[in-house]
DNA sequence: CAGTATCCCTCAAGATACTG
DNA sequence: CAGTATCTTGAGGGATACTG
């Protein structure tokens, strides 16, 4: 890719970032509350130097913080800053999305509730701030600059 | 990564369909109207030989279909099917993370605005059917089989 | 124009061993 | 436990030339 060139999409900058084979997955792993270098390690099944390389890329990029353990264990923890915490829309809708096409009805798959009442969470949509939704065609990008 | 193993989480389905540094930004000009090889390969300064590849992974995955043109050239046009039309708020919500975290204040970059009304559009949030707006800690993982 | 066919090269990725 | 260091491999990517 162009790393030289000037990204102004911010749909490229987003996916320079966490647009790789392992960060969403890390990123994902955070959200289910795992913190120490050994869970992910375990729970994604990766060598250790690429972790350890992806983690330290998601602390630069702001999107975790290695943090004393919260806990009191002698080791550090990753954890999501606000920055990397706002990346829930794009997990649900990765999440969404890939339970919508790519299982079959009978696989076993995963979903997502409302902690404490159960409740589905609705299909994300694109809307206005007036509550409108909105599809792909009803839309336009404007540079601003 | 581990092709073999099953992958039963939505999130790791998508992201190796879409996860990698071409099939984001493919999507993105797809969802911008474009549909013909040379400005896919213009506008995201990609060598063809990848190009082709990834369109006919794109193809594969039913998120592209290569038709006939439609407005009566020779030639065929990659277009989203209902499934890479589905994509549309992977690719809102990665805009507006970058968005919110990835441009300083002065930058030139680019916002989604209603066509007709120029209205912009909410922060995509998850929430439940009710309407009820979820933060990540309020939600859970449910296994399905 | 819309690709395919080669060639080459870099870097991501994995395995393993080692360290504080 | 939580990494770092080293080595090897292979896939991803780019440049260029060629084709229907």
């Amino acid at each position: 890719m162009n790393q030289d060139k000037y990204e102004a999409c911010p749909v490229a900058r987003s996916v320079q970032l966490i647009g790789d084979r392992w960060a969403l997955l890390i990123i994902r792993e955070a959200f289910d509350g795992v913190k120490r270098f050994s869970d992910f390690q375990k729970n994604l099944n990766v060598a250790k130097n690429i972790l350890s390389d992806r983690l330290a890329k998601l602390v630069d990029a702001q999107i975790l913080k290695n943090q004393p353990a919260s806990n009191g264990s002698a080791y550090l923890e990753y954890v999501l800053t606000a920055q990397g915490y706002a990346l829930f829309p794009i997990i649900v809708a990765l999440r969404q999305w890939g339970e919508q096409f790519l299982f079959a009805e009978d696989q076993p798959h995963s979903i997502l509730l409302e902690k404490n009442t159960g409740d589905e969470l609705a299909l994300m949509q694109p809307m206005t701030k007036k509550g409108k939704h909105l599809l792909a065609q009803e839309t336009f990008v404007k540079k601003i600059n």
